[in-house]
DNA sequence: TTGACCACCGAACGATCGTTCGGTATCGTA
DNA sequence: TACGATACCGAACGATCGTTCGGTGGTCAA
């Protein structure tokens, strides 16, 4: 148990650089385990905990813990644990952005027109796929045949379709906007 | 050649729910190929193309092409898909952000000084722990026992520390900056 | 000091692994 | 019709797989 964790991280580095796990054999060689039965407790312990799962081979795969992230309340005053912790609470990234993963599409940022809304372009905004959307919402929507990233917005009793930036003009379609989805969230890579 | 696209399809199907490819007889069952030389033959080919990739143990693993967006989201009407986004059933959002899992954390910005960054209050950065930081970089550093996030810059041949907001002064430590981490991320959430 | 745990080791098991080879059916080209 | 190329099959190979079992050294409470 004591040494679990430091197994974990070393399993989810592999994992990262290789995208698979490796054998029981090689999981020992990779942690320092010289035997394969000290590698199946191991395992065991952590199947117990949600952090490893089996294929339908027997073969070890990662489980739904597995890719749960440590996160820090930028603490103000006094340091965070930098290790000590043991997780305590983690979250894993996609949990905490996609609730419907079969509506939900990642979308690369083009253009500057929301940049006041700190949405940058390259930056990708998770998109929940559906048509019902409220003023205020960072809508998905198709304009003239192509998509466009606007905040949904009420005038005069008709919705428009606001740039964040003031050098873009506000879209007032003839109808009704035709919503494609909702922006749910933003993932951006440095 | 001709059915390999509908075997990486199947491939790229199991990988979604398992997080891991099968063996080269369980590839034959999964997408009907009865002799495991004739699996070998197509990992070849996909191998070839970029598709598959071999592990140290010779296993199968994803290669760089795995993860690249089927062409094939149903067009609606001459609409056009949205050119250029990720499937979110074929890796995950942790898998893309995070490289170094066991040294990678969350921490939630507080306060305005990153927002020209487009980075705002409520915002997570996913950051990777280590010292070494080049100037450019946006980091966690730690100064007068507090967290903090600034992008790293050189100023006389010292480092310092600025915000992206001209509210904010720059921070130039008596020493060099004490570095918590590199943000290599972003995570937003509506 | 004892004894019940615990993490780990080392050897052995049958099962399955990925590879290799010769052979078959179906093409398009000549 | 004859040809090489292609995609697949079926059997066999040694190697490695994941599992199991008995045994070792350590910790901790009684």
């Amino acid at each position: 148990m004591t040494y679990d964790a430091q197994y974990l991280a070393k399993l989810q580095d592999y994992y990262a650089r290789h995208r698979m796990l490796p054998s029981y054999s090689g999981i020992g060689a990779l942690v320092g385990l010289s035997s394969k039965a000290s590698v199946a407790e191991m395992a065991m312990r952590l199947k117990a905990e949600g952090f490893l799962d089996s294929a339908p081979d027997r073969r070890l795969k990662p489980g739904k813990r597995f890719f749960e992230r440590a996160v820090a309340e930028s603490v103000r005053a006094g340091m965070p644990a930098p290790a000590a912790d043991m997780r305590l609470d983690g979250i894993s990234i996609d949990e905490y952005l996609v609730g419907k993963p079969s509506r939900t599409i990642l979308i690369t940022v083009k253009g500057d027109s929301m940049i006041d809304a700190g949405i940058h372009p390259g930056d990708r905004v998770v998109v929940e796929k559906r048509v019902a959307a409220v003023p205020g919402d960072i809508v998905v929507a198709i304009v003239d045949n192509e998509f466009t990233l606007k905040r949904l917005a009420r005038e005069k009793g008709r919705l428009v379709l606001k740039p964040e930036n003031k050098a873009y003009p506000v879209i007032r379609p003839k109808e009704d906007a035709e919503i494609y989805g909702v922006v749910v969230g933003l993932v951006r890579k440095y």
